[in-house]
DNA sequence: CGTAGGATTGAAGCCGCTCAACCAAAGTGG
DNA sequence: CCACTTTGGTTGAGCGGCTTCAATCCTACG
């Protein structure tokens, strides 16, 4: 909802019924009624500049957050001091699963551009979903999915290759992108080499010359943040996906 | 419970209440008359043997498992044919979670030596804990604790040289047995070392290698599966992990 | 006792990292 | 408005850690 100073009714009226993320946020299988309670205890917060913290790590569990725009990733900070990204987050995921474990966020949560984000009070959420079982069976189903996303990272980074999976990365994008409405086939990549280096763990050069190389060989264009994927198919080999089961295989982000 | 065709009135008591990994496992934190309604739907099946199938990839997901001894792997075969080991499992930990996304198991969960496991089905396992507050929670934080143990692993699998992968590895076991009541100190590795490989991203012979190594350096004994840990701090040091926080660090298994 | 699978050890090669220089774009301050 | 600085990205050269390939050893088990 804009901002606290600025509020804007129509914005306002803007909840998760008529939100175009519903499909892919929360309320998913929640019926109408249900929906209404879970409007009840989610507040849209007013945009995050770009590098504004949603929350830091050791910071206790209060509330999820669930993107509505922009992007946003979240990183560890390994006892060495250096940071570790586990996810690049689109508009419908949900931030802070991890920290229902022991109530902390083991993670800090970071706008990589401008972007707005819904507040769900934790405590509320349970309770909520306690009485609501289409709730429950949606946020357990949540939860899964990150689980099975990590397994696939955990692969990627386990035994794949550089270029496998970077092009594992510039897929599992491009279809996030896809299923949220924009284009399968050009997007901008909101967060820098060095980001995405990180988290596939390969050095910034690696990426880089990856990504000319794909460009090379037709496979993308690229044009500083700006991608054009031109052979999808070309990328899904490189990947190791082989046709058809690609579902869940152009993993690669997505936390 | 026992096994279908031998019928062990012993073991058949032997509930939630009275078992010695209810600290560790779903019921914890459950009140004692909600423990009763949880002890109601599991049942106790009979052992299985080293290399039976729990379940399999593609089966559509009906209960969720709780080893209750013994150990037992999970893993998933990528679009070219070969495995990619995505824990390993001990008493006390639950299988299956992420086949709740899309209701079918994307793993095969396969015993690693004889073990007796738990069933849960989990439609009632659901319908309880929307009754059960208690329950609800637990299952939510057995779920997040998950997610934050893939993300250590990510960050081993991205960031962490072999030997630093191996000693994280080893320090997670030491410390999931001590919580299980076995020596932290010694143990048996339950897994081949070409496991071990797969799991960590490493070749069997770097896994070998690093196990002589460690054991010219004094930090552990090798004796086939037999792990003497003689130096924690000094693995601990190489695992990266500079005392005090190190709660969730030990990581590198368990899924 | 012999075989097979797992484990260890050695040698060689390659992928990706490190180091370093250079470049482009976007701020920043006078 | 321009010079300077900063940040992020690209490209090249050399090195090193881990993999691969291969041979041998060991132990469990038929």
């Amino acid at each position: 909802m804009s901002s606290t100073n600025v509020m804007n009714i129509k914005e306002l009226k803007q909840a998760c019924k008529a939100c175009s993320l519903r499909d892919l946020c929360l309320p998913l299988g929640v019926s109408v009624e249900d929906l209404s309670m879970l409007e009840g205890i989610i507040s849209r917060k007013r945009p995050v500049q770009r590098r504004d913290v949603i929350y830091q790590a050791g910071d206790p569990l209060t509330c999820l957050y669930a993107v509505r725009t922009g992007s946003v990733k979240t990183f560890v900070l390994t006892n060495d001091g250096e940071e570790q990204v586990t996810g690049f987050h689109l508009p419908g995921e949900l931030l802070g699963l991890d920290a229902i474990n022991d109530g902390v966020h083991p993670c800090t949560a970071l706008a990589l551009e401008t972007a707005s984000v819904c507040e769900i009070p934790f405590d509320r959420l349970e309770e909520l979903a306690g009485r609501t079982p289409g709730l429950q069976h949606q946020l357990l189903r949540i939860m899964s999915r990150e689980i099975q996303t990590d397994e696939h990272l955990m692969t990627l980074l386990g035994h794949r290759t550089s270029d496998a999976r970077l092009a594992a990365f510039l897929l599992n994008l491009s279809r996030r992108f896809g299923m949220r409405g924009f284009s399968r086939h050009e997007f901008n990549l909101t967060m820098s080499r060095c980001e995405i280096g990180n988290y596939l763990g390969l050095a910034v050069e690696t990426v880089s010359r990856m990504l000319s190389r794909f460009q090379e060989q037709g496979l993308i264009q690229v044009q500083r943040k700006f991608i054009t994927i031109l052979d999808a198919d070309g990328l899904r080999e490189i990947a190791g996906i082989h046709g058809h089961d690609a579902r869940h295989q152009e993993q690669a982000s997505g936390h």
